[in-house]
DNA sequence: CTGTTAGCGCATTCAA
DNA sequence: TTGAATGCGCTAACAG
């Protein structure tokens, strides 16, 4: 159903049925409707390649996400939706599974497939060779979650926000609080993260004990439940996040202890399934949706100027402690359990 | 950068640099080098557009889904995702959030963008308009999750899989086993699960309380503690899928009721966030990903011999019912707590 | 083995 | 206000 055949059953020319449906004003109220009624009849929809190849825009925004499979991203990701239908645009998600090669390529398809503009979250802004061919291309871009002086971001203060859940930790009397984090390497996030514990730990006088580094894909409970065994256990831990923190929680009863009284979980994320948990989550919790509504608009505000966003454009977003029941004073006898 | 440009820099025509990457074999060893290099030198993309324009085949599969905040969907969109790379395909989800009029506009969407097939999860299959749409349309789908006589399936027998849920209940010496779902008239699976926990209570003698209807996308933790007062409560709680399943655990917390101890829970999808959680989800559990695999193939499969697919391909895959630790037997003071 | 060329469906000049 | 004609980038005849 092309809009030749569109043209033929009205009785019009191509250039009119375009015109009725870009720009109704320019026709005469009597052809639109007619051009729409016809339209209808046929079943036309405007072809979309073939729109894209003459206009040089989609109206599409690619979106490159490390994994739908945690709630966060997936949160995230329908942000970007809401706004980017309401910002006239479509959106073409692609999953990475944190690994750089499928980064590369997916931008590599995004930019095959004509995409106005990316939101993408990287492994690392600083070594990214998808981010390198995106500045090369004058695509317009912008990171969510990442957080670089040299790209435009829209993210939290992750390393100020672990350093305040320590410090909370802290004054709830716990002194053995380790962390629990994704592979380091493969996340930007979760390496600034870990320097917000240690920042937090210093501050507080205390010694870090070795970052607990699970896989970010596996469960990894098996190892969790091993950094719990009793003569060293921490009475607290502060877990990159919410996934994570679960897998802890799991790790805890598996290995015999209550949480929050025998160990006290803070995750990171503040995905809305941690509140319907028991206990329910403790949390650092980052505005997901909005990390995303913030991605496209200022994205879509950039392109509206012909322009590519630049770093200074970069928005640091609140974040918030959420309180659950996954974190309590650490008990007087904990203190015996570790000496 | 077009083809042109790589055809005049590497000093050959259109059609050779066009030759060179789809059909390496029809151009000598030296050009397709030659063109290669250019090409990359020039960071060349093949215009996706243009090529799905040209040729009448995108190469890509739309998906549509109710929502990726389920874990279900993020799961099966994994399967959908890998199998579609394995066959060349490239995939464009799109969530409809359970709405109808969301459904008809996802597969308008696609339509436009030209996929060649499409794997949806609709609300029901027989009042679907979009599914009218698609079949007029001539173009090849095929349903996950859903059943129905009509249409090419990919699904689990749901029904089935409720009644014996039930049935293991009253094994465990359960009478009073109440069933919680989502909205009814927004999912066939949930009418589906309904009619297996009436067949499975009817053969077991039992009366069924009515069914506790709480809305899919909000929480409803409320609701749900409302049908846990005491003097009426269910002993057992068969939910519809697993983020109920949580919930009602929750709700169950919340009314000062032990789970395994107090209610016994089983779930519904075997989401794997399911088997980390304390304590761990019984539940029914569903081939997500393999769901998302078979559809794939399925369609890939018709479309290579330009067939749409037949509701006579329907795929019933093995469901398996997943022991955690929601679920215990009914206790002999619980038959004092509900008289 | 390689080049020339037409046309996929559409938006957009330029004329009328 | 409308129509005719051009070309976006590419592939697939067809010719050489």
């Amino acid at each position: 159903m092309s809009i030749q055949a569109v043209a033929a059953q009205a009785g019009v020319s191509v250039a009119t049925v375009s015109r009725a449906f870009n720009f109704p004003d320019k026709v005469t109220p009597a052809t639109r409707e007619l051009v729409e009624r016809v339209a209808r009849e046929l079943n036309y929809l405007p072809n979309a390649s073939a729109r894209t190849l003459r206009t040089q825009r989609s109206r599409t925004l690619g979106v490159v996400l490390p994994t739908l499979l945690n709630p966060t991203f997936a949160e995230c990701l329908q942000g970007i939706a809401r706004a980017a239908v309401a910002g006239g645009y479509a959106i073409l998600p692609v999953t990475t599974g944190y690994r750089l090669d499928e980064e590369e390529r997916a931008v590599q398809l995004l930019l095959a497939g004509n995409v106005d503009g990316l939101i993408l979250v990287v492994s690392n802004p600083s070594t990214s060779a998808a981010l390198q061919r995106l500045q090369t291309a004058g695509v317009p871009y912008v990171l969510a979650y990442n957080r670089h002086s040299d790209h435009p971001c829209v993210s939290v203060d992750s390393e100020g926000a672990v350093a305040d859940a320590v410090t909370r930790l802290v004054l709830l009397g716990h002194r053995r609080i380790a962390m629990v984090s994704g592979t380091l390497a493969a996340s930007d996030r979760a390496q600034q993260r870990y320097r917000g514990y240690q920042r937090g730990m210093a501050e507080a006088g205390l010694d870090a004990p070795p970052l607990i580094e699970v896989p970010f894909v596996e469960t990894a409970v098996d190892a969790l439940c091993a950094e719990l065994r009793p003569r060293t256990r921490p009475t607290a831990l502060v877990c990159s996040n919410d996934l994570l923190a679960i897998r802890s929680i799991r790790a805890a009863h598996l290995s015999g202890l209550a949480v929050p009284d025998d160990l006290s979980v803070v995750g990171f994320d503040g995905i809305a399934l941690g509140e319907d948990l028991t206990p329910a989550l403790t949390t650092i919790a980052q505005p997901n949706s909005d990390i995303g509504r913030h991605s496209v608009e200022l994205l879509v505000q950039a392109m509206a100027g012909g322009r590519t966003l630049q770093a200074d454009a970069s928005l640091l977003l609140p974040h918030a402690f959420r309180d659950g029941e996954s974190c309590a004073s650490a008990r007087e006898d904990n203190d015996a359990a570790v000496s």
